[in-house]
DNA sequence: GATGTAAGATAGTAATTAATTACTATCTTT
DNA sequence: AAAGATAGTAATTAATTACTATCTTACATC
């Protein structure tokens, strides 16, 4: 059992800063974390965080990166270990809100990059982690047509959309009100809606 | 022809600041809006914004309420022009891409005002707008139910939420990448999903 | 045309911010 | 144990922020 160890080995360090990061944007806007708050979280000077990032904005990459790892991992398992695709398509939903709800300070940050309108590098990593995300529903949903559970007249790209669409719209709403709580409460019923609109006909 | 009247009557001047705010929200990060740069597109001062708004969170406030007055308007009137509830939903969901792709500053500060996690004025707003849409797509819904267009079968609650996830999913994709173009181009098929997702087997 | 008031300009303030600096403590390697 | 490398501290910096105090101008009403 480690006690705060005031050293730490710079991966280590940078590993730590990002998960602080991560647990502040769940209790406030992200935009109004601070260098300072930061290292208040990590029980660590100000300017230390400097010694291990270049700008504000690197940490800010590097914590988009974690993101993009971590959630990527949980939704390809969750694809994965699925007999067929719409078990697939239910299990990467699930995963994704479970994702969230673990870690409500995640939507908070991807929301927060999307305002930028420039593209900052935390912006880049979104549209790229987005982007492949969607390819890989839209492949799940092809094969779903193929195999017949699918709806042949339902355009594959719209109906990736509205699969990231639907957990989006879920969290902005539980972000507004009821938090994770109403998010896991709400996530079965939304889903058996887009599933219905779909899936072929009996 | 009025070329910058340099003064106005106070009203007025509030008028002008709020849609100055909506410029400069579709232009940059909300968050980075500052009163200097709302003076500036004006061609004001920035203290004299201050003889008109008491604070900068009375000018997000004001600018919140003009959304929801403006959005409630358009989708109403959507609403009350459709011959049934199925027309009307789909009447009042292009009213709201519309509107957005009119002015795509609002989902940016929506957006915004979400991720502080205390209740500030303008999130209140929101929210409250949130909900009263909420409560008016549902008794379409239910109308649409016992006129035995909809599926009894599909939660009218999630249905409603999920008709706001939509336009939500698709606009923070439009956001991502391909902008007001990339919204309205896709939301015809994305809603089409939607539809299919509750309306009654045919 | 004089006059009172509403609106704007000018020039500040105090607080906060990311980043930098000079220095110190701790670990690692030989 | 010496020496070099790594990590952290404390203080400071320049820039930016919302907000304010004081002075000046424009306009409506008589």
């Amino acid at each position: 059992m480690e006690h705060n160890p005031r050293h730490l080995p710079a991966d280590e360090r940078r590993a730590v800063t990002i998960e602080a990061v991560v647990e502040l944007a769940a209790e406030q806007n992200p935009s109004e974390i601070t260098t300072a708050s930061i290292a208040k979280r990590m029980k660590l000077t100000q300017g230390a965080l400097f010694r291990h990032f270049p700008s504000k904005k690197a940490i800010w990459k590097a914590v988009m990166e974690w993101v993009a790892e971590r959630l990527l991992a949980r939704t390809d398992k969750a694809e994965q270990t699925a007999p067929t695709p719409l078990a697939a398509l239910e299990s990467v939903f699930m995963a994704h809100i479970d994702f969230i709800a673990r870690h409500p300070g995640v939507p908070r940050m991807i929301f927060g990059e999307l305002q930028s309108a420039s593209d900052t590098p935390a912006k880049l990593m979104v549209r790229t982690l987005i982007d492949n995300y969607k390819k890989r529903l839209q492949a799940l949903i092809e094969k779903g047509k193929s195999r017949g559970d699918l709806a042949l007249e339902v355009d594959s790209a719209a109906a990736a959309t509205l699969f990231i669409g639907t957990v989006q719209g879920l969290v902005i709403q539980s972000m507004l009100d009821g938090g994770v709580k109403r998010l896991r409460a709400e996530a079965p019923a939304v889903f058996a809606i887009y599933m219905r609109g779909i899936r072929s006909a009996p």
